[in-house]
DNA sequence: AGCACGCCGACT
DNA sequence: GTCGGCGTGCTC
């Protein structure tokens, strides 16, 4: 029993749910549950239901509710409590992005099950029976000795692990524990971390590497900073934060690597494990359950000292997190549109501002936000002036699609063809890019027009030939390739428009008959095994034509790669989005600088029908100066982001006129003020997705302008939707579809 | 997010 | 006559 405890105090804490209701509810303490404190996990029972929640307020002098309805917490969980940052920081994501905290809790609490004890691990070990007291008909056999005298020792052992040690199948080991020569026995837990070792191996660095290591290793321990690592491919950038990592190790702090989703690839693996002698904790979508809960539980037990991860990582019960490296800064992977938007660049530096520690942005083409950051000196920077061992970056052309066209049927344009038949025969390798899967972008009957659209989407189905198949790239719903127009019913009237990546590999393979040839699409690599072996076989030199999607632009190095062609580099820029631009930039020179980064200087190729255009000057002239320059001040003229802030909202519903009317309902009712102005609503440009269809709005303000208060006080005004319309916020938008 | 309650169409 | 569709609202 608690001892007594001053009255009007601790008879009610709050409890966050991972719930999305509006706040943390009150229950009355129980009182086996002793003292809770902030951060506490426990159990509490909802409606019919139980849920795990943490002890938000442990404080509350009385609760915001009747007490009538008032449930009791059923029990204290015995696990140790979520560090207050990482208290501190769901609170902030939830107030920064307009989330419910409950949903951050959520994505905090990925993995329930690490609440839990660990179910025990089944083991054996020797048994009371011995040779001396030997059951009748029992056969010492030589298997069964070699399994005894593997199993000597005492500790438990695993039944796979035994038999395989003594040579034998698991047959012969449960035959010995039926025997009673063996008997069964939980394992202990053993976390058995492996510890990553700063002074493994220490590379050499070169001294702009040594300057800009020297800056982040000052930084360390010196409370909040953000610093920008800007060097091109190839220059050097995670060796120079890996000694960032060292010194946050040597200082017995935890550290976070943020990558882009596919960008955690075995050469990141390995080059870690080079350096520091274990591979790091890898963290994704597509982990195991056993797995997840095993890290999870680790990081928030300190074990685990480095975290190599997806932005979900971010969400990791951290113990003692002091640095964050966010690894290509500018990709726009690390923003999140889901249930919960957020920005995981943005989020990690809100995490080292409220844990007090340094963050470090690493880019070739940083993004425009971090660049103004910088320029204003809110974030500092090194720079990385060369690529590694002197390789300049490839030499950029443009191709000219107005004056050299592809062949009729054709989209590889003669003067491409040309350097890669040189390639060819010099024995290196090509790498053509589009960022389109499937074959085709649209299907359509030539004699009666028909096309084939997405019954709930707006949007046309993508050919995917190899599959035999059309697909809506928003939904994933499949048909099967048609062999009749559903619409005339004339047979081989269909026709395919426009190219993907499955187009240009058959366009590959006929002119280049003899040439090895591999093609790369998120569709088309079937795990992360065969992925790797893919990207393996490229490296080693198995292919002479690669043809990829963006899949191929992150985080590989492919050594004897000469040349890239970009079939479509106006692509990104149609949809006169606000970073269409921006994000054009970055991807084309990240694909480019993927060529010629060993022994040769290698090139690139782009095939534009806008050679005028800025971003095909900047590229082709090996500006990215100039383009930064005149991208920041159109940003500057227009006061958009980073000069002026943006909230999008979504509006979705079954019905049109709901929608509508529900978006036009909250733009009646939003509260006029200086600072701020509400434009639309307008129909989103895919109008539906999934059978909903879709109506935004988007809040322009200043930059000083409260824009998370106005929006919360907004809501409140207007109330909640009706109709089935769900609204949904986007806090710093990086697209408007 | 669940789950129960509640009011309108096709069936044992 | 009921079963069941999912819209609306509530859960400390």
């Amino acid at each position: 029993m608690p001892e007594s405890k001053p009255p009007g105090t601790e008879i009610f804490v709050s409890v966050l749910l991972p719930l999305a209701v509006e706040g943390a509810y009150s229950y009355l303490l129980n009182a086996e549950t002793g003292n809770l404190a902030r951060g506490n996990f426990v159990q509490v029972p909802l409606g019919t239901r139980e849920y795990v929640g943490v002890v938000w307020d442990a404080s509350a002098p009385r609760p915001d509710v009747v007490s009538a309805k008032l449930r009791a917490i059923k029990t204290r969980l015995d696990v140790p409590p979520l560090p207050l940052a990482q208290l501190d920081f769901l609170d902030a994501v939830a107030r920064y992005n307009l989330a419910q905290p409950g949903m951050i809790l959520r994505m905090m609490l990925s993995v329930e099950e690490a609440l839990y004890p660990a179910p025990p691990r089944k083991g054996v070990q020797l048994g009371s029976v011995t040779a001396d007291n030997l059951p009748e008909a029992f056969r010492l056999t030589a298997a069964r000795s070699r399994v005894l005298a593997a199993a000597e020792g005492g500790l438990g052992w695993n039944k796979a692990a035994l038999a395989s040690e003594a040579g034998v199948s698991v047959g012969v080991i449960d035959g010995l524990v039926s025997a009673g020569l063996l008997e069964d026995v939980d394992l202990p837990v053993g976390t058995n971390v492996p510890a990553p070792d700063p002074a493994h191996h220490k590379v050499d660095l070169t001294a702009a590497q040594a300057e800009a290591a020297a800056k982040l290793r000052t930084a360390i321990g010196a409370g909040y900073s953000a610093t920008l690592i800007d060097g091109v491919t190839g220059s050097g950038k995670t060796e120079v934060y890996f000694e960032a990592i060292a010194t946050i190790l040597e200082a017995g702090q935890q550290a976070l690597v943020l990558l882009p989703e596919i960008a955690l690839t075995a050469q990141f693996l390995n080059r870690f494990e080079k350096r520091f002698g274990v591979k790091p904790t890898e963290w994704h979508s597509d982990l195991t359950p056993a797995t997840r809960r095993d890290i999870w539980r680790n990081v928030h037990r300190g074990e685990v000292r480095v975290v190599v991860g997806a932005r979900s990582a971010l969400f990791l019960p951290f113990a003692e997190l002091g640095l964050i490296i966010v690894d290509e800064e500018h990709d726009p992977a690390y923003k999140q549109v889901d249930r919960v938007s957020y920005h995981a660049r943005d989020m990690a530096v809100l995490r080292g501002f409220l844990g007090k520690f340094p963050i470090v942005l690493a880019s070739a083409t940083p993004s425009i936000e971090t660049r103004v950051n910088v320029d204003r000196g809110k974030y500092a920077s090194v720079h990385l002036p060369s690529r590694f061992g002197g390789q300049p970056f490839p030499d950029i052309r443009l191709i000219d699609l107005r004056e050299n066209p592809p062949e009729r049927g054709q989209w590889i344009a003669p003067p491409l063809v040309e350097a890669m038949t040189k390639v060819l025969a010099a024995g290196r390798q090509s790498l053509l890019f589009l960022n389109r899967r499937g074959y085709a972008p649209l299907t359509l009957c030539r004699k009666c027009g028909h096309r084939f659209v997405c019954p709930d989407c707006s949007s046309w189905l993508v050919a995917h030939r190899f599959q035999k198949k059309l697909q809506c790239h928003h939904c994933g719903l499949t048909i099967p390739e048609p062999r009749l127009c559903p619409s005339c019913d004339h047979e081989d009237t269909l026709v395919a428009c426009g190219p993907g990546v499955e187009r240009i590999m058959e366009e590959v393979t006929q002119r280049f008959p003899d040439a090895r040839t591999i093609i790369l699409s998120s569709d088309l690599v079937g795990s992360a095994a065969d992925m790797r072996e893919k990207f393996e076989g490229i490296a080693n030199g198995a292919f002479d034509i690669i043809v990829g999607t963006q899949l191929i632009a992150k985080g590989h190095h492919f050594p004897n790669l000469n040349l890239v062609g970009v079939i479509d580099a106006d692509l990104g820029l149609g949809h006169g989005d606000l970073r269409a631009s921006e994000r054009t930039f970055q991807l084309l020179h990240q694909v480019v600088g993927r060529a010629g980064r060993e022994s040769e200087p290698g090139i690139g190729y782009l095939q534009t029908h806008m050679t005028e255009h800025p971003v095909m000057q900047a590229l082709a002239a090996g500006d990215g100066d100039g383009f930064y320059a005149q991208e920041i001040s159109a940003r500057e003229r227009t006061a958009m982001p980073p000069f002026g802030r943006l909230a999008g909202l979504l509006l979705t519903g079954r019905e049109r006129y709901q929608v509508e009317d529900q978006a036009r309902r909250l733009a009646a009712t939003a509260p006029r003020q200086d600072g701020v102005r509400v434009l639309g609503p307008a129909e989103a440009p895919i109008g539906m997705v999934r059978g909903r269809h879709r109506f935004r709005l988007l809040v322009k303000a200043r930059l000083d302008f409260d824009l998370q208060t106005y929006l919360r006080h907004w809501f409140s005004v207007c109330g909640p939707m009706r109709g089935g319309v769900r609204l949904s916020v986007d806090v710093d938008p990086q697209s408007f579809l």
